[in-house]
DNA sequence: CTGAAAGCGCTTACAG
DNA sequence: CTGAAAGCGCTTACAG
């Protein structure tokens, strides 16, 4: 910049109206504008955000912490927003929590020393006093995929409770009694409203009496979950699961290949998220698809319309879940 | 800082150095340093990266510009990337490029003006100059995944050759003939070592008369791959093929689901890279693995030691696939 | 052992 | 219309 200004034989300050289109409100001189736009190409000027961040105090790039960005749904969210916040001149800096409660709060310190402007956070269980002193520090932040209830964060989330609903009642339509739900033990709201949601579909049903909500820890999840697809079939004469989440179904589905049960005969399934491995099961399963697109897009929005302050109250989305119904849910062998 | 001084009653300069840990080589009083530190604490003192990194030159920031970040491959080693460069107290922002020359490039200046200290990078088709460019300006970089020949970066990359000739000797041990493979249109070294790859291997199991290489184009690979299998199991007599990219063997699995081929007795099958899908595939694909985690933490480790300026060569690593066996290549059943 | 000061590369009131 | 100058929050020679 420097250079420009010698070459040019203006201030430094010129310089800056100039390249940052405010020559119009200074009343800079056509000419003036003229030779330093010149110089600036000629001399290939690059800004350098560090020192225009540190000015400003904003340097427009987001923080986005994931469970795991190695699991293809995180992945697509990851794409989406990447995508939806480079439109804005945001770049996005990535961070994995293993819904680790220490790793997260170690990945928002370092964020924070960093200056995001705000923060896409996936938050783990436990995480609620992070997430408080992120919002009472007054720091932008949506919370997606997942919200924390009682604390007054933005939040983009699909309406699990009308998902698993859907999911039971779907299943109850093709005959099915004896239903179990597979989730997570956590007390994080998207997992509870996805398990209020088939309860309640169940009592709705009138087969409260045959609820069964079984739970895995994220930890050991592949290894109990196989043991417990085979007992739901062995012991438990379940008719039907639904799995509560991507990873979930995949694991249930590598325990329903090794035991060999059919599908939907001895087994019907319905999974979450979606996968291409869903579609190459035999047969293809039925799932709970999120809007992936709609949740990404949104949480951006949210967060940018916060940043610039023009947000002044709690947003609170819920987005419709699609059923894809396929062979894996099939009527009942028991129904005609 | 300020704060700080001001409260311990020194100089800004004593607070950063005791801060920096450097207390020792300036022999600053442990009296001070204690005072220094319970100050520190006291106000929940965090350094400002961004004023560090504009007086340091450096931001302890990596670049990573992938494919797509959707797709699972460059999502586990995104993972890999991010755990390892954590470690080192790095932090990344992603791009996704789309094999999309133009983007790349912006990807690239974007993250140039933000001062990272570094890029890994998987470069498409015709970026070559911009390659260089980084190159000539000594701006560390790594490529992984490809490389571009004639361009003096480092690179860590698979034994692509290695790979597909791995893949068509083991259908020969298993009877096939006629083999076909599948690629995508495209000059990068990675596509063309795999097609040289398996060229050798036919022709060293004098098949050289059977060899087929089908190529699709990148935007188009999803329609194009489901014709193209159609067309060689009906029209080309085709008894194998092997998929070159981990998205071209979910196309064409799609194919063969949709057309109904019996696998491997209509059509034996070798994917590439791995994926959930291959295994609930039936019956289970057989594929050539990427050591991904590898790949992943040998390109930060050079990148690390290329910005501590360590590197005194340019370093072409090649890790080796494995064959995973499995159904969808066993014994032809025109052999005993 | 410690302080005063320059400087990283910008932006932006302020004064003319 | 334009320039001189302060300041963002650090680090680091330099001088004492």
């Amino acid at each position: 910049m420097k250079d420009i200004a010698g070459k040019v034989g203006v201030s430094t300050a010129l310089v800056s109206y100039v390249l940052n289109g405010l020559e119009k409100e200074k009343r800079v001189s056509p000419a003036v504008v003229e030779k330093i736009r010149a110089a600036a190409r000629e001399l290939n000027y690059k800004p350098n955000q560090i020192a225009r961040s540190l000015r400003s105090g904003s340097t427009n790039t987001l923080g986005l912490i994931v469970a795991d960005i190695a699991n293809p749904f995180f992945g697509q969210l990851a794409r989406v927003i990447e995508d939806e916040a480079s439109r804005f001149q945001y770049v996005v800096i990535l961070g994995s929590s293993d819904e680790d409660c220490a790793k997260s709060a170690s990945l928002i310190d370092t964020l924070l020393d960093r200056q995001v402007d705000g923060f896409i956070l996936v938050p783990s269980e436990g995480c609620a006093e992070q997430v408080e002193l992120l919002v009472s520090r007054n720091i932008p932040v949506v919370l997606t995929d997942r919200y924390l209830p009682g604390i007054p964060a933005h939040a983009v989330v699909l309406d699990n409770y009308g998902a698993t609903r859907e999911a039971v009642s779907h299943l109850v339509g093709n005959g099915y009694r004896r239903i179990a739900l597979v989730a997570y033990a956590s007390s994080l709201v998207h997992m509870q409203e996805r398990i209020r949601g088939y309860c309640e579909a169940m009592d709705a049903a009138g087969m409260g009496a045959n609820k069964l909500v079984e739970t895995v820890s994220y930890d050991s999840a592949k290894a109990d979950t196989e043991k417990l697809v085979a007992a739901l079939v062995k012991e438990q004469k379940t008719e039907a699961v639904i799995f509560a989440t991507n990873a979930l179904t995949l694991f249930g589905l590598y325990a329903v290949k090794k035991h060999n049960f059919r599908v939907p005969e001895e087994l019907a399934v319905i999974g979450f998220d979606g996968n291409e491995a869903f579609d190459f099961f035999t047969p293809p399963l039925t799932y709970l698809r999120q809007p992936v697109e709609a949740i990404g897009r949104e949480s951006v929005r949210i967060l940018l319309e916060q940043i610039r302050g023009e947000l002044h109250q709690t947003v609170h989305l819920e987005l419709k879940h699609q059923l894809v119904e396929r062979g894996s849910s099939g009527k009942s062998p028991g129904v005609d």
